[in-house]
RNA sequence: UGGGGAAUCGUUCAAUGGUAGGACAACGGACUCUGACUCCGUGAAUAUAGGUUCGAAUCCUGUUUCCCCAGCCA
């Protein structure tokens, strides 16, 4: 039944999806809606949402509109509308013309409660919302119904222009939904459809001081854009019988219907929009765009690239099961991406000196080597080789175990496209007993071939030449949190680790990497894939790694140790 | 406690009364001028107790566990 060569992906949405296209439920019209509110930046749990409804609206050659879930000036701001619309165009995702505001719909939205008032079905409440909360009741006793409750419709409609007028102090009067105060949906128990709020929208001005609620909003707004499906998350499970009774009353079919799904969770890390303020608040994080954070800011910052951020979002598939989705699955496909389309690059982290004793003093050789192994598409670049080079520090052990293939006293080892070098000498810092420089010789016969003698040289190690490379500032960026689950803790910022940061200020990439520019990916062979950072200077670069390449032998050296 | 949801390998998604499958992770091996990539292989699950049925992850009943709801947030 599955065709291997279609990979639309199917879940349970899907399935819903195809029935009601089956019975012809919108005339074949599927239009969903991407509704952030414009009070935060999104992050890696939004993308699950972008990837979805974006995504079936390709899938059935609907149509997905962006649209700004703007009822709430407190926090709202134009600069977090234009992040979210830089995001899902960078994940991306077109919607045309489709850019909507809530705040767009505020005069018919008013016109739709006016209605409510008119056919009984709304009145204003002036308790004050200690009273409201108090009436409410709680999950085993009923509410209690508000003495306002059966105010005329002459006196609520006089009451509810007066709100919008600016007669009444915040908190004076709300308009609520007449529903039931004895349902068992606390939901339903007559919601507040309208509060007086004195605060400049950053839209409208000064032009409302009362403001629709979500319930109210959201469900009128889908109406009013023609969307069939309005896909949320599980927590909006208990409104769905609230949004029904609104567009119920008031639109008349074929009406939008909401389907949940699980949100994301994401091990060693926060996804809620609390948290992630909190950490940028109180500087756990250098901003939004940290490399570290789970944002789309961030994580485009660190060089995840779109293409493995969509794949992620359709590996992890769609359900209603609660989930914590392990982050390697995520590096897995930042690797799987830039496996294939990031150039190859050297550079050391940790720099040793190394001298090459039988190389001529001022000779430099420039050996052409490809910048893919398997891509010759990717062409082939200068690599400057001479007397004196760099290497990796954790490539020299003095006394080294069997099974490392790297250098050591007696060893030999190929540098990566260019000669065999054996182990002569080391020096030691007198001080410190620390290993400062090797001399080693070189074997003239063995560039682009292998050891004329026939003896196999198992190591590769990279390498620069020290006079040619680039001083280089590299930061390494490891999981913001030492728990699987940090969301799940009361106090989870004493599970944030310590270590998630580490600058490396004095490497050394190979010369070609100085012309490198903000947002370029390489592979650095062995090591892992990096981008250049927005804090590169002509000159100077400055590379985050983006992440590091999968290392069975730190895995086995590792369980030795330990 | 009332209501609404969810329970399948370590994690996650599938199987829609007919062989419990994929991905990630783990482990073993092959290959290798990246200890990468790639390839091959291994182990690993239906919360629980009954019932219906030739046959149950799937249907029924009970039990257990987890998540959401008492904002004038979304």
């Amino acid at each position: 039944m599955t065709q291997p060569t279609t990979s639309n992906p199917t879940d349970f949405i899907r399935d819903i999806i195809d029935d009601d296209l089956r019975t012809n439920k919108h005339e074949g019209r599927v239009a969903t809606r991407f509704p952030p509110e414009p009070n935060g930046y999104i992050h890696i749990g939004h993308a699950k949402s972008v990837c979805l409804n974006f995504g079936i609206a390709q899938q059935y050659q609907g149509t997905c509109n962006l649209r700004m879930d703007d009822t709430d000036p407190l926090g709202e701001s134009m600069e977090f509308v234009e992040s979210i619309i830089h995001d899902v165009r960078w994940l991306g995702f077109d919607w045309a013309d489709r850019l909507f505001y809530a705040s767009d719909y505020f005069e018919r939205l008013y016109s739709f409660a006016v209605e409510l008032i008119r056919s009984g079905d709304a009145y204003v409440c002036s308790l004050t919302p200690d009273e409201i909360r108090e009436h409410r009741g709680s999950f085993t006793e009923p509410g209690r119904e508000s003495p306002y409750r059966n105010r005329s419709v002459e006196e609520n409609l006089d009451l509810f222009s007066r709100m919008r007028a600016g007669e009444f102090a915040d908190g004076a009067h709300v308009l609520r939904a007449k529903i039931d105060m004895a349902s068992a949906n606390i939901v339903m128990r007559d919601p507040i459809i309208y509060r007086i709020k004195r605060e400049p929208h950053y839209r409208t001005g000064t032009d409302w001081v009362i403001y629709p609620m979500y319930d109210f909003a959201h469900c009128l707004s889908d109406a009013l854009e023609g969307i069939t499906h309005s896909i949320c998350t599980l927590e909006f499970e208990n409104n769905r019988p609230l949004y029904d009774w609104f567009v119920e009353k008031l639109i008349p079919g074929p009406r939008p219907k909401q389907i949940e799904f699980a949100r994301l969770n994401l091990s060693y890390t926060v996804l809620s929009k609390r948290r992630l303020i909190e950490l940028v608040k109180n500087h756990f994080v250098q901003g939004w765009d940290d490399p570290r954070m789970p944002t789309v800011t961030g994580m485009r910052r660190r060089g995840y690239t779109p293409e493995a951020i969509r794949n992620f979002c359709a590996q992890i598939g769609v359900a209603k099961n609660d989930n914590l989705i392990d982050i390697s699955l995520l590096e897995h496909c930042v690797r799987e991406d830039l496996n294939a389309h990031a150039p190859r690059a050297l550079c050391v982290l940790h720099p040793l000196r190394v001298v090459i004793d039988n190389y001529p003093e001022d000779l430099v050789e420039e050996i052409e080597c490809p910048n893919h192994p398997q891509d010759p598409d990717m062409g082939t670049r200068k690599l400057p080789f001479s007397r004196e080079l760099y290497i990796e520090q954790d490539d020299f052990l003095e006394d080294p175990p069997k099974k490392y293939h790297r250098l050591g006293p007696g060893r030999e080892v190929r540098l990566r496209n260019a000669y065999v070098i054996r182990y002569e000498s080391m020096v030691k810092d007198e001080k410190t007993g620390q290993v400062i420089e090797l001399h080693c010789s070189y074997d003239p016969g063995t560039r682009n071939a292998p050891p004329a003698d026939g003896r196999k040289v198992q190591g590769v190690i990279h390498w620069v030449s020290a006079r040619h490379a680039v001083p280089a500032e590299v930061r390494l960026y490891d999981r913001l949190f030492r728990i699987e689950d940090p969301g799940s803790e009361e106090d989870y910022t004493k599970h944030l680790n310590r270590e998630s940061l580490e600058i490396l200020s004095s490497c050394y990439a190979e010369s070609s990497l100085g012309t490198t520019e903000p947002g370029l990916k390489y592979q650095f062979e062995r090591l892992g894939y990096f981008c250049a950072d927005p804090d590169t200077a002509p000159g100077k670069p400055v590379f985050n790694r983006i992440v590091p390449l999968r290392d069975s032998w730190a895995k086995a050296a590792g369980g030795r140790k330990g």
